[in-house]
DNA sequence: TATTCTTCTGAAAGCGCTTTCGCAAACGCT
DNA sequence: AGCGTTTGCGAAAGCGCTTTCAGAAGAATA
């Protein structure tokens, strides 16, 4: 008993398995397997005999024969898209610790850039996964169906169920986010004539948003003027794009809710390329606060979205129902505007 | 069958096993296992009886009973740090895509923000993953070590073998990157007094950046100056201070390498609050090429790193181990100068 | 002391697959 | 026709666990 580390038999190469512990410890593999798991009362002599030969042997159950008796797979699996750019540490973080608290593995599957997958990946099927974490957008409508089909146990990430699927989903206020950040913008600073650069057609946050800022006008009286609502597509190009159209056409405005952040950086590029200043002639808030926001000039205005939060809850309902629990429908987790320059705030 | 859906057996509620499939294509088991596993040569007949009754089943094999019976996990781990930025996204979508290819499953575990993992998530550990991919900054040195005692095979990412470990990894070519970014800074803009970033200690990153910074500054004969190479931290807040204290100091200089793109930052932030003009003044490069890079002003000159590639070329590795196949003790991926303005190139 | 509960422990039957082994049948060769 | 070879398939033995079931002690009751 020098070694510290957990090593193979240095004799066979293999690993202790339950039945070498059974016998080193003088007892059967049942009670093993019950110290092991703490599934029946074990009297405090055996346990410590059972422990010790535990620690000599370096045994480590294994998850495969444990898997295939239980017929549980103790594994969540997280379906993405690659894309959502930095995003993407923090919702794994969330995920990942709620999982691990939980007894859970994570096993993960991503949508390459060719979209959404049609098919699911074997890995996360059923039986290999206990249940799946599907983020928007990197699921196609027919798989989910099927998937759901299976009673995989399944939570949505910043997506909301297909009609007639009763999948419970997670995501953030978007809604009244984006009411609350074009509100800003008319409360604030006075702002009449509020650009809305859209989100992609097929995301949930798409729409959301931009109900938020419909709201927004109709509390204040404001008419929404269509020719304000124009492609951003989560997208710095599409955004300096029609920004840029905007301009040229001289269709007068004096604030833009750029949907998200990556279309903030197009919009303050066609702005700033048209020597239009910011935020005095044009206020601009976006959306998500990602790293970039406060390096963009002038440091932008967002909406700070709780992502690793989103994540962990995420877990959390998915774990609930595996383990027939309740669950929440539909969790909206609360937003807080971030105050820059790029409204009008903090100075010019 | 005209249910398109993969669907658990309505009456039982369970789902088919090998043994089912067997019955409904009057064979044996074993039969089943070779046309699904393409083991051994099955008459045209049984294959496309055997076939008819898996899509009727909507069989799907038990990765758990595959896992045991195999004595392989079929599996590959995934030990990362999360803090890493934007730069999660692609190294995952290099290793998943690797993975999938080579018939893997993909099982991640994260270092939280207490800094790397001094104990093994259990998960990981021998039997539950085949190999496991273990990125800077995840694992402590002891863990690191206990792993690789227990003879699972491991690649690094982003890091070198600590003393002793015969460990392939594969990173970026920092040195190279590094020299020839403060070359372009001392050849092509005549700059002579280049203040280096440093990166954090530990990170061998740092290490090999600073090498290159050295190293373009001895090709062309000239001195490190000590009092320009201030820690910088890959961190902005770290970056922008020292730089801060630089000026204040009075210490001439007429470029940065600020070993990151984070640091860069707020590099960036503290010579436009001294009114220090970039890039007349002092010419700036930064490393990683991250997506706030273009969106900085003045955009960042900065070295792409192939963040994917190296992911999935560590999954190569990986995987050529598990499978006792020849591997490369060490990779270093190329990288490229992405020249923007903040270096005096493309106009001002 | 005899009897009924509790507590603890072991034997053994799976979980759903892979894989060796052996046997037939079909093929080629002399 | 006789003899090895292939080739295609099934029986059965695991892989390393969990979990029921029943039995053996020991504690509590009569």
């Amino acid at each position: 008993m020098n070694s510290r580390y957990l090593a193979p038999d240095p004799v066979t190469g293999d690993t202790a398995t339950i039945s070498d512990v059974a016998r080193l410890a003088g007892v059967s593999i049942s009670t093993v397997s019950r110290v092991v798991n703490g599934t029946a009362p074990v009297s405090g002599a055996v346990m410590a005999r059972v422990e010790a030969a535990m620690q000599t042997l370096h045994y480590v159950p294994r998850a495969a024969a444990r898997n295939l008796a239980t017929r549980r797979a103790h594994t969540l699996g997280l379906m993405l898209a690659v894309s959502s750019g930095d995003f993407f540490g923090p919702l794994l973080a969330g995920v990942e610790g709620v999982a691990v608290e939980h007894g859970y593995d994570l096993l993960i599957s991503t949508a390459g850039r060719n979209g959404p997958q049609t098919e699911l990946p074997r890995s996360l099927g059923r039986h290999n996964t206990d249940g799946v974490l599907v983020s928007a957008g990197s699921l196609h409508e027919t798989a989910l169906r099927a998937l759901h089909a299976t009673e995989t146990p399944l939570v949505l990430l910043h997506a909301s169920a297909p009609d007639g699927l009763n999948i419970p989903c997670v995501t953030i206020e978007n809604k009244a986010a984006a009411r609350a950040a074009v509100e800003h913008l008319i409360e604030a600073h006075g702002r009449r004539r509020v650009v809305l650069l859209r989100g992609p057609d097929l995301l949930a946050d798409s729409y959301w948003r931009e109900l938020g800022y419909r709201q927004a006008h109709t509390r204040h009286g404001l008419d929404v003027d269509p020719a304000l609502c124009v492609p951003g597509d989560f997208n710095h190009e599409v955004a300096e794009r029609s920004v840029a159209r905007l301009l040229a056409e001289g269709v007068p405005f004096d604030g833009i809710f750029t949907g998200d952040d990556d279309a903030a950086v197009g919009a303050l590029r066609a702005l700033h390329a048209a020597g239009v200043r910011v935020p005095e002639d044009v206020a601009v808030v976006g959306f998500d606060d990602q790293r970039l926001a406060a390096a963009l000039t002038p440091p932008l205005t967002t909406v700070r979205a709780p992502t690793e939060e989103v994540g962990a809850e995420a877990a959390r309902q998915l774990i609930a129902l595996i383990e027939r629990r309740p669950v929440q429908p539909v969790t909206l987790l609360p937003t807080t505007l971030v105050h820059r320059r790029s409204c009008g705030c903090l100075g010019v």
